[in-house]
DNA sequence: TGTAGCATGTAAGCCGTTACATGATTGA
DNA sequence: TCAATCATGTAACGGCTTACATGCTACA
């Protein structure tokens, strides 16, 4: 079982940091709490987006390593300042090196409602069903703010790679919403008999 | 934002520890190593499995809280023990008090494909193929390991609800199996302009 | 003979979170 | 006037990983 977990890389930066490097790069400067507002907007939906406080700690690291430079401007609020973020040229390549000369790691998925669903057993076919339908109605939420998204870029050229991700995104949830709907009713047949295993229950896997 | 990460659930007890001790249920007595291949087997596909020594901690901590029991058993191997772990009337309940008292997250994918993919401008369209083509390989061994699983678990009246999530990841794997290679073909088209972008990129989402 | 599998743990450390601390500006 | 937004961080903590430590049995 090798499945290289996110090797810390030779510059000692995980994929979390690169990830913010890479959002530099569509921005000219951008202060940390700018950064964080972009990673919401693209990063949540196929990686994570970082709480603000790390994405301090980031541009902190990033800085140090000089892959990213940054300059104090006064304002907005007088006496406060702010600090604005710019990839720097290194930076710039120390992120291409990393696509190319890194392996993506297979895509890890913390799916809590087919977590939920595998002991379904437990709670019966109405608590399943309703679990499934709440998280339908949580996808439906999730496509309308991806399609929002996805219109806003859609025809900018120098966002094409963007443009695709969201896609994939929106087809995934797609994909989804169908399963979901699909094992909902099933489930709806099975609705006669709640809760029916009293006994222990069998091997989920041959020996 | 109020994406409730994962609260600590009044036990204290996080969703991993949930997830252990319902496998327990599938099993009569088992041993910290024999759980972790059987997290290798379920949990893997739509969780994730803990590390070895994590499963001997999470075992202890539920063993703490009595939501299992354990006793020690000779062998194999002459002067080793082995402990061997059950889950409790009161692990059970409490596991069923779980499903029905808290929230499911939204899933958490960490989707390190797509997030390359994003930043694909860097590397250009023939990298971006081959990032895509090899993930499309593991896909294909992603799938027939759980087609095996499922064809193993399909029948046994017992094991419904794992097999319903079976199906899920099956389809999921294969809707993601689909979105690529769509993705991949679209970038044959735009073989013909390595790397084209030397220009800072413009902004990924509107104002 | 050596390596893979069975079996159990401890220790160190990083990643990422929540909670805390601070303070100005804008708009309801 | 009160809340939201802009803006920057520090501190504490938990979850999970890797590395380390140990040792037997079966098999190639």
């Amino acid at each position: 079982m090798d499945d290289l977990e996110s090797e810390p890389s030779p510059d000692g930066l995980r994929t979390t940091a690169y990830a913010l490097l890479g959002l530099l790069l569509f921005r000219e400067e951008t202060s940390g709490y700018e950064l964080k507002q972009l990673a919401d907007r693209t990063l949540r939906f196929f990686w994570f987006s970082p709480a603000m406080s790390q994405v301090y700690s980031e541009l902190q690291r990033l800085l140090e390593a000089g892959l990213v430079s940054a300059r104090r401007v006064p304002g907005p609020g007088r006496g406060r300042t702010t600090r604005l973020f710019r990839i720097t040229p290194l930076g710039r390549a120390r992120l291409v090196r990393w696509l190319e000369a890194s392996e993506a790691e297979f895509p890890i998925l913390k799916h809590s409602v087919a977590l939920r669903l595998f002991f379904g057993h437990l709670t019966g076919a109405p608590h399943a069903r309703e679990l499934l339908q709440g998280y339908a109605e949580r996808l439906r939420e999730r496509i309308s703010e991806l399609e929002a998204i996805r219109a806003a870029i859609r025809d900018d050229p120098e966002l094409g790679y963007p443009a695709m991700v969201a896609e994939w995104g929106l087809r995934y949830y797609e994909a989804e919403s169908a399963i979901v709907r699909d094992l909902a009713r099933r489930l709806a047949g099975d609705t006669a008999h709640e809760v029916p295993s009293t006994s222990q229950a069998a091997d989920p896997s041959p020996e």
